[in-house]
DNA sequence: TGCCATACTTACGAAGCCGTAGGTTACGGA
DNA sequence: TCCGTAACCTACGGCTTCGTAAGTATGGCA
């Protein structure tokens, strides 16, 4: 069942190679070692998204990048060392976006800025996203977006404890109200994935009022006080 | 591979049968239809919750059970067969649990007894709670943890609405807070999975603070105001 | 005591998938 | 134009797993 055919092009920057009208039927399109790779990676994610790690086969991978299974397994050993660099270079992305997010501000701009930052991640590496939501290989200890939520929470913990001190709270409850924040950004982003209704920075702008003024405290028409960058 | 032994024994309510000390090595098991298929869906619930679908094979699961492979096809038709059964009665308890806190009282005590009937399940049916949130077999449109989500937070959904209403604040807005609010509740609760650290009944007390007050307005040391049933 | 339904087995067939051994083609420089 | 190297292929071996066909034991009941 092969449902797609070769020139899949992502990564297609020199693909111009491949004549469309080559001496009767499609050329074999040949990349170079980098650019397979790229578009393996870029299938994989996509893929590794829809069907999940167990649910792909590497030989899907490889026929819808045009080639065959040992191909895979000169670039990256074997499916799990191409899950692997997908899988890494996602939580890269995201813990930058993030990270980058939680730089320096006020606690209500940094909640802004990183629950604004989650969802532009989410809008623009969807399937990587997908692929962090669900779980691994075998064991969900390491690699997980469990672990990976985990450091993001950790760096909202920080932030949370010196708040907390400063204001007289216990600092041990850091962690709770960190994760609790982290899971309602993730999970919103989540749903928002689907429903796609309000706009991005609304949505953010909605999350920080409910977070920060809580329930009782909401306010009517919240908006976000810092000016995005992008 | 096989890890364990015949008799495993957690439906056994008259497994007495099965003298320990036959005639000579231990006899086998013969337990009634009603009696195996109980036995059957909660050795199953265990291996998807540590496993995942599709690293449960059929084998394990019988072998487990102490029988061979027919059975199992006997009783569910199959792997899904069985995994489809194990899903529902998951969801349907986590549902009832939830929505029976949902029925009467003050929104504030609603998403208190909410909050503690979430945490009540994962902590009391922690297997089921691994399952629904991991993915289903194939596709993940309905009876996945997403869905789940879905349906307890259109119940907010509801609640909330009426609230918005009240105070004249945009109703199409409800959904966003609902899944935000379900969405903190969750999350928390996986990580409160691992860490056990504060005491449920205190988990979901921060909960609440932070969901009615906001991180601007938090109370140092908030208590329930409802009263426990359980 | 002997019958028969029900619980349970052993033994395969077929399929899918991972991973590799060894051979083939094309590109680009000398 | 020739050659070496990098890119790629065909063809298996081996393993796991699903699912089924056909037969065996066991225990209650006439």
């Amino acid at each position: 069942m092969i449902d797609s055919v070769a020139i899949d092009s992502n990564t297609t920057s020199n693909k111009d190679r491949a004549q469309a009208a080559g001496p009767r039927r499609t050329r074999r399109v040949r990349m170079t070692g980098a650019e397979r790779r790229e578009q393996l990676l870029d299938i994989g994610r996509t893929l590794f998204a829809e069907r999940g790690f167990e649910g792909t086969s590497v030989e899907e991978i490889a026929a819808k990048a045009g080639v065959s299974k040992p191909v895979v397994y000169e670039h990256f050993g074997g499916k799990e060392g191409l899950y692997a660099v997908v899988v890494d270079r996602e939580m890269r992305q995201l813990l930058d976006m993030v990270t980058g997010a939680l730089t320096a501000g006020h606690p209500r701009e940094l909640l802004e800025q990183a629950a604004f930052a989650l969802l532009d991640y989410i809008e623009t590496y969807t399937d990587g996203f997908r692929i962090l939501v669900r779980d691994s290989p075998v064991a969900q200890s390491t690699g997980t977006f469990a672990s990976l939520i985990s450091d993001i929470a950790t760096q909202v913990e920080d932030i949370l404890g010196l708040e907390f001190k400063a204001r007289g709270f216990d600092a041990k409850l850091a962690p709770l109200y960190a994760q609790a924040l982290v899971g309602m950004v993730a999970l919103t982003g989540q749903w928002w994935l689907d429903v796609r209704k309000p706009k991005k920075a609304e949505v953010a702008a909605h999350l920080v009022n409910l977070a920060w003024h809580g329930l009782d405290g909401l306010e009517p028409k919240p908006r976000l006080v810092g000016h995005r960058r992008a």
